[in-house]
DNA sequence: GACGATCCTGACGATTTCGTCAAGTTTTAT
DNA sequence: ATAAAACTTGACGAAATCGTCAGGATCGTC
């Protein structure tokens, strides 16, 4: 028997980097992103994840652990990305630059992982419950770092006197909407899907409605 | 029999006003809208909406046909107000009054009805299958016409030559953020949890982030 | 107080879903 | 070649869910 019975049944965790379960987890996990995004967690089953992904439903559990699994996983890995666009933001560059480099990278990533973005979208809707308490405290961490920058830029007298945090919530709403909720987006400015000059445009004129000069 | 049996079979259509059916419809569209907003669609049950109404389960169904034919009806309800706040927009008024006047009004009614607002968010997430081909069209036409008036205020020079388009999805994006993404919010601004000063301070700090001067 | 319309409800069937299992097959290491 | 580990899979059980039904209770009105 490979595998033992019982309550708590572990199964290989990962130390081993077999082929195999690389390529098959990755296949399930690519599957479920859109699945989840698609249809949300309760509204996602089993039973289409494996057939998506051209296994039979006992052999995805024998991957993951339970569907929950899997959602945990993925929210590890796009939880990952979420700062990086951020990095951006630090005290000694030029605000209009570094805000412009934030904008941009962040329509992009979410223009290029739309199902992701959708997929985190949809958690934090519903309050966020699957963070963990280390990421909940890492996304903190990562805005007071870029409130201090902003901060900065504005005692020394090079951007508005606004408050960081409700910059960057503004900053963050609008970008990621742009794929989060793209049907609505597209029928907006008229065109039947999004393509890249949307995202395009999209920076451009965000950039160009954001008050920069100090007063 | 009160009712036909068989296919297709139809219920008292709402022309009767009676009392109790509007007591007990309204409860049981209170609950469901918190908890689809909470839940999902699929992640809500007819079971668990029957107990928070304190009725039988049974009862539900002799309200509403299915699940689907409450989620429509919140749909429609919801539906109702979103243009509200648009409104405000017109050519003839001052651009920074009628913004600040928009943007005041969609924070503090998307706080005032945050279950509304996270319960329609979530549906355009998915995509907004159940919006109507009526109920899209009226969403354009709305758009269209403020985005009319703000074009007016770009030709007369009062107010800087973006696309109005990408400007209001910013607007409706920030505004929407607040009540959807609450938690998210509150963690940044290190508060426990929003409460009115928090959507005031929002608010303000929006029209300070924006630019509306024309160059 | 009677009689029709409206409202209420416990029990039920059909279907779907999660997750398990035991017995197979393939890969890997020696 | 061989043995262990890793992988695959069809069938299955238990639980949950949707939606129905037939009959009982209540309300409004004459």
């Amino acid at each position: 028997m490979a595998r033992r019975t019982g309550g708590g049944s572990r199964k290989a965790n990962g130390d081993t980097d077999g082929r195999i379960r690389a390529r098959n987890e990755a296949r399930i996990l690519q599957v479920s992103v859109r699945l989840f995004s698609a249809k949300g967690f309760d509204g996602t089953t089993i039973s289409e994840i494996a057939e998506d992904s051209d296994l039979p439903k006992a052999n995805v559990y024998y991957y993951f652990q339970s569907k929950a699994a899997i959602y945990e996983r993925l929210i590890a890995e796009v939880f990952d990305d979420w700062d990086a666009a951020l990095r951006h933001i630090r005290p000694e560059r030029d605000a209009r630059e570094a805000l412009g480099d934030y904008v941009r990278e962040k329509l992009e990533s979410s223009r290029r992982n739309a199902a992701q973005s959708r997929f985190f979208a949809g958690e934090l809707l519903r309050g966020g419950k699957f963070l963990s308490r280390r990421q909940r405290r890492h996304m903190l961490d990562v805005t007071h770092e870029a409130c201090a920058a902003i901060d900065q830029w504005i005692a020394e007298k090079r951007f508005p006197d606004i408050d960081p945090r409700h910059f960057l919530i503004m900053i963050w709403a609008t970008t990621q909407f742009y794929s989060d909720f793209a049907p609505v987006v597209a029928a907006t400015l008229e065109v039947p899907r999004l393509r890249k000059s949307e995202f395009d445009d999209a920076a451009e004129q965000i950039l160009k409605a954001i008050k920069f000069d100090p007063d």
